[in-house]
DNA sequence: AGAAGTTACTTGTCAATCGAAAATAACCTA
DNA sequence: TAGGTTATTTTCGATTGACAAGTAACTTCT
């Protein structure tokens, strides 16, 4: 026999005939709850009889409920009765371990939070990890009144093994390398819930499409730039995250925007970290106040980003240049992203985003100056519209995504 | 009701478990004849019985035929009989119109080619539609004798509806805007025969992955980079082209690799197009030569990219270096690709592919100076591996899919 | 040559599920 | 309250794959 090429094949039984059919019915609730089931039938292409039966079903596990009746057509007729997701049927535990500090979050099975704690970083991973082992254990004893946890889902930065959920290289964690979140906390846990670990900017994606305003425009090919101590980016491609063929994909942040430009941190010359990271911008405010000394805000003052965007919505000369600065290279970093990916949406995340008015004009601007009109009005570009931190949102999309997902087809 | 999002939802019934599951058996066959069907049931995880069922359906639709043994199991046993597509079943035809000539195809349900003609591109659209037309109603009549045409597929380059099959702006062929091929040639077949359009470059990509080196590495993320008056390219992901928000995905020619480059016929500056394109090497090697007439072929000489690549490889210093300097800027040009979709193979085609031994070293030393190595390994680099113009084959992938693709569920 | 063992393929039966259509429920208007 | 309308449920039949019990074809050993 010849080298068989094991992709994944599913073939389709009546198991998973009825899986897709319920997958389909349970989505379109969540996406239009309330609905009523001839909706549904509607939607679906699914007889009414079919939508009846897998209602049925839901009933049973209790994963929908009914409540409500909408109201009748003009000609009279029986009122259609409205079935919505039973949010308290199952839950999410989402984690987001960032630079500075770790949020975690019980979710709801519509994503709405219902424990959001945050704990600070310290600089032994393994004292941390306990910790936060300590603090996920009292979520999961808070989930108990649920039926069912889904998963934990975790949100990491740098390098990563997203399969074990092991950092590769936790430099801007302070962290050294190679520390085994996934096993750790396992270790810690001690019960069999899964847990799902991925890159931040990729969750931030992930969590845009799920609960953001990409999700209400019916969005499907989505990238999310996320602008901290360096740039990292996610690629959502048909509603589900890109990888690529290492776990590579999104590296925008190291991609060249000009040859002549600065050396980055990754060795390479131009790179848009360079010029458009948190870093960079302080540095570039830094230069401006030094120049200035007569500033109000005086360059031995601990500066950092959050000051910097604080400073600027104040009408901060140094600071508003700095940023409206950084705007500029970002927008010709997001330049290749739409001639390459032309995605629907690019979402911009991170602190500058919190200055949106300010930058919005120069982004666009200076991508306007590397792109086609034409492309440039193809790619829909703003600010995160979560209200938490998006890789947490993210997080959480990715332990519902398990229930909610399509069993892979071809 | 709230607004429907209306995706297109696909649910299942009998009739799509069948198809479902006749299509994977179909595709293991074509990808691993001859096989038998224990083999099948093995590969696929469908029941001995099940297969035997499908393929006597097969049988029954004339679709796969049997022929040939395999050898019995060192403990014995009856030796499996082996299974082939039928590919005098079906067939399609490709067209490729060209910048200069236009090829087409009859090929066979495996992708062989029964026949291959090349006809002259003139000015007059409408006069050479006509042409075509005939040249392709030529290959219908000799399709007659299998059982059935899937298609005809065709490839159009620059700015295209591919939809409708409407090439909008037809500046490299001489024939200005909004060219309805679509319309004009159904009009001059006046058969039921589907018509199917797409980019060159997206063609040559999925011509790369159904039947070059890439489809038999198992590859399912591949970039297409097509060199030619333009830089072109198009996108594979998950085996599938990738069209992007408004059909505008991958057009890398028009990234920026150096804002303090030439201007581009975009009107930006430092396109990949104005360092990368063949109209750019050959506007180098003119710069060349002229600097010392003394050269063995004269300036005044007609003088195009096919010359250029010949000289090189006769060793001619000027040419020679000409297209070792596209090289390099054509390794910048690939460092986004390599960072924003991290593919597993990015191939490169157009004349300078057909130098690829003059070239390689340059594309990825210089791509090396704008990617990590970790990274530049992730992605292998290599040229065209089909023997005909790889969107010809692509066009033919793209009736073919139709057949063998996966009914879209979910 | 024949028996025993092995593997490939086929067929019969069963259970699951959907579609179609009929039945029922709930509502409106006149 | 009758008649019309819409929503939901139930019933029945068809299709299909899983499972298991055949049948076919081959090898090896005696």
């Amino acid at each position: 026999m010849k080298k068989i090429n094991l992709k994944a094949f599913k073939t389709a039984n009546h198991r998973i005939l009825r899986d897709i059919n319920e997958l389909i019915v349970l989505n379109v609730i969540r996406e239009q709850q309330p609905v009523s089931r001839v909706a549904i039938a509607e939607i679906t292409g699914l007889e009414e009889g079919t939508v009846s039966r897998i209602i049925q079903r839901f009933f049973r596990r209790g994963l929908v409920y009914e409540a409500g009746v909408g109201t009748s057509t003009p000609a009279g007729g029986r009122k259609p009765r409205y079935l919505h997701i039973n949010p308290t049927k199952s839950c999410a535990i989402g984690v987001d371990i960032g630079a500075i500090e770790t949020l975690l979050a019980l979710s709801d099975l519509n994503g709405h939070l219902h424990q959001l704690k945050k704990i600070p970083n310290t600089k032994d991973p393994r004292k941390f990890l306990a910790t936060l082992a300590d603090e996920i254990l009292s979520l999961v004893r808070l989930a108990n009144p649920y039926n069912e946890l889904g998963g934990i889902g975790v949100s990491l930065i740098g390098l990563i093994d997203a399969e074990e959920g092991i950092i590769l290289e936790g430099e801007n964690l302070g962290w050294g390398s190679y520390i085994e979140v996934g096993k750790i906390l396992k270790s810690k846990i001690k019960q069999d819930i899964p847990l799902y670990f991925e890159n931040g900017a990729r969750l931030s994606a992930l969590g845009e499409i799920w609960f953001g305003s990409t999700h209400l425009s019916g969005f499907r090919n989505v990238v999310f730039v996320d602008i901290n101590e360096g740039v990292g980016s996610g690629i959502i491609i048909n509603g589900q995250i890109y990888n690529g063929s290492r776990n590579g994909a999104g590296e925008f942040g190291h991609i060249c925007i000009d040859p002549a430009g600065p050396k980055c941190s990754c060795g390479k010359y131009g790179c848009l970290e360079a010029f458009a990271s948190d870093l960079a911008t302080v540095d570039r405010y830094r230069e401006k106040t030094k120049i200035k000394p007569s500033s109000s805000v005086s360059q031995n003052t601990k500066i950092d980003m959050s000051t910097i965007v604080e400073l600027a919505r104040e009408g901060h000369a140094h600071a508003l240049e700095a940023i409206k600065e950084t705007a500029r290279y970002l927008g010709f970093g997001l330049a290749p992203i739409i001639y390459g990916l032309n995605p629907e949406a690019i979402v911009i995340g991170g602190k500058i985003a919190e200055a949106w008015p300010l930058v919005e004009r120069e982004i666009l601007d200076s991508c306007g100056q590397r792109v086609s009109p034409l492309f440039l009005e193809s790619t829909k570009i703003f600010p995160s519209t979560l209200h938490v931190r998006p890789c947490l949102m993210g997080a959480i999309a990715l332990v519902l995504a398990q229930r909610f997902a399509a069993p892979e087809i071809v």
